[in-house]
DNA sequence: ACTTACTGTAAGTAATGACTTACCAAACGG
DNA sequence: CCGTTTGGTAAGTCATTACTTACAGTAAGT
């Protein structure tokens, strides 16, 4: 049920950037924020909030944090919605059904 | 390319109420807000935000509106989410592979 | 026509949240 | 050791936004 805190961590702009600097590989916070028009600290507190949200994970390499994307909060994602779009097919289904009982 | 839209849309709580409501079929602005714990007002400024972001559409209904799923905005979000998955799918794959030539 | 039912919009408020700078901690290299 | 690199945290600010009440409009019933 992570998706309740994936949604809106994935709902600001920058830090979908941030996310999306994932996309390909595993990259450190530095590198994350060289490019983005914000702060690193902006990037860190971002990275917070998509780490709560089961969205990446990080691990130390010395003095940096290497962060990559995690499966498990897409994953919620993408159970929640395919759930949703077969409910409102069936939905949508059933309403064309009734609507013909109706002629 | 709405699922820049459709995010921020889904990220409200009671909007995702709002718009969980239509799962399992149409239902009148009236119907939607009885129940939940604000007022038609802000009912209605949800619906709003959701019609602008695909997610759902409506009709006239005499003096009431009906709204409904509108399966474009779902749609959107899930090719961008499918897309993230393989792409993240395969950039661990490449790592593992590269950590394999590192031995 | 006049009332009733239903909904969207305007305006104002309060809370949330995204950003900044300043500071602190930890690990590496000389 | 000591300076440098790297990154998380604290505190404060500004913009966004979710909500309220009040109002306006439109269609149906009598």
């Amino acid at each position: 049920m992570t998706y309740q805190t994936a949604l809106p961590a994935l709902a600001d702009p920058t830090r979908r950037r941030v996310f999306e600097r994932l996309r390909h590989g595993p990259r450190s916070v530095g590198e994350i924020a060289k490019g983005l028009p914000v702060s690193r600290p902006a990037v860190s507190q971002h990275l917070k909030v998509l780490k709560e949200a089961g969205l990446v994970d990080d691990h130390a390499d010395g003095t940096r944090r290497v962060y990559y994307i995690d499966p498990k909060g897409l994953a919620a994602l993408r159970r929640w919605l395919d759930q949703f779009w077969d409910d409102a097919l069936e939905a949508f289904r059933a309403e064309v059904e009734s609507d013909k009982e109706k002629e």
